[in-house]
DNA sequence: GAGATAGGCAAACGCTTGTTAGTTTTGTGC
DNA sequence: GCACAAAACTAACAAGCGTTTGCCTATCTC
């Protein structure tokens, strides 16, 4: 019986598995309540994937690299460093209002994968951080941006883009440009008007 | 046996729970993990609390009130909106960085308090969010802030200082100090130099 | 010193968990 | 309409869960 295209069956899983994970946490989430949402016994959900974990590890390196493909190829554009943070800002926003679930469960529940995939996640997630990092810190070399820590500026832009994906729910009253919009002017040119230079 | 004077040993085991469920997460947390911090017997806890959920109340509801209390306070202050926006901004960072297990329980595992708890700690959270929009949304008025979305500036102003949460440690390169000064830079004044006013 | 009490322990409870084994149903190509 | 494979089912497993019970032993009160 396949009341979907075999091939598609698995990743019909995983999706579902991504909204529950999101809903209940990873390790609240039980495969009965994922077989449920499937229309299946959990016994045959294990036709198609070897494990709970392997759930949690397919949306967490998804999500992982396409964040990172998408920062090579800024870090490649011919832009100020202005720019380039502007754009991820943006990239950062379009991958959340567009794949929210895997998203949520990327940043909330990458702790419980087990090793050694927990060892490669947060590898991947620093190197990241380093490299976005590196583009703030020589945007403010450029004397583009202001003399902050870069760490710091880093976690700030990151963290208030994330909250996007805390937040957002689809066909909420403010659409996504508004939302772009105004997040990049509060973090680009802060939230008080200038009245002086 | 009272190794602790009896008082406190509620609190001790409130703390160690705290630490636990940052780490590991509530659901993953057991019992069993808890009691060998406390350094004692799974059932020997239940001579002090009365269940698992109510370790996870005492913990949501003390940050939430803590966050309510200064929110009052700063409503009430003689002040322009964009330093009470301000006051809040370190408010909420000097919480975080020195009860940053509670802060990190009360923002991740929230949703895991059994009904009613959970309706009602969703209602707190909502009344101080409203309060905190209501002072943006004034300040923009009075032509402090930049005409953008209030929840929008509201919700990347929260989130930004929520990260410290995530990242922050004790003793780490980046001081207390340094990390407000900084943050508050970038959501104030924002991440670009002023060029032309 | 007697009695009360607080707080520890081992053992067990009923239940849920992820997962496996074995079997049966379903869909596909000849 | 028969054979093969994919994918469903039932039943069960060992392990872990939160929690209760009953008992034992220190410590404090008078």
């Amino acid at each position: 019986m396949a009341r979907i295209l075999s091939g598609n069956r698995k990743q019909f899983i995983i999706e579902e598995a991504g909204q529950l994970f999101r809903e209940k946490g990873y390790t609240a989430a039980s495969m009965r309540d994922l077989a449920e949402r499937v229309g299946v016994e959990a016994a045959s959900l294990y036709n198609h994937i070897k494990s709970k974990d392997e759930l949690l590890r397919e949306i967490c390196f998804r999500v992982a690299h396409e964040y990172v493909s998408h920062l090579s190829q800024t870090e490649q554009m011919e832009a100020t460093y202005a720019e380039k943070v502007r754009a991820l800002l943006r990239m950062h926003i379009a991958i959340i209002t567009h794949d929210i679930s895997a998203v949520s469960v990327a940043n909330n529940e990458w702790k419980h994968l087990p090793e050694p995939y927990l060892s490669e996640f947060t590898h991947i997630r620093r190197d990241y951080e380093r490299r976005f990092a590196a583009l703030i810190q020589k945007g403010i070399e450029a004397g583009e941006f202001r003399p902050v820590n870069p760490k710091i500026a880093l976690f700030t832009l990151l963290a208030a883009v994330r909250w996007v994906e805390i937040w957002y729910k689809p066909g909420r009253e403010i659409s996504p440009q508004t939302l772009e919009r105004d997040i990049e002017t509060i973090l680009i040119h802060g939230l008080t008007q200038a009245t002086a230079p």
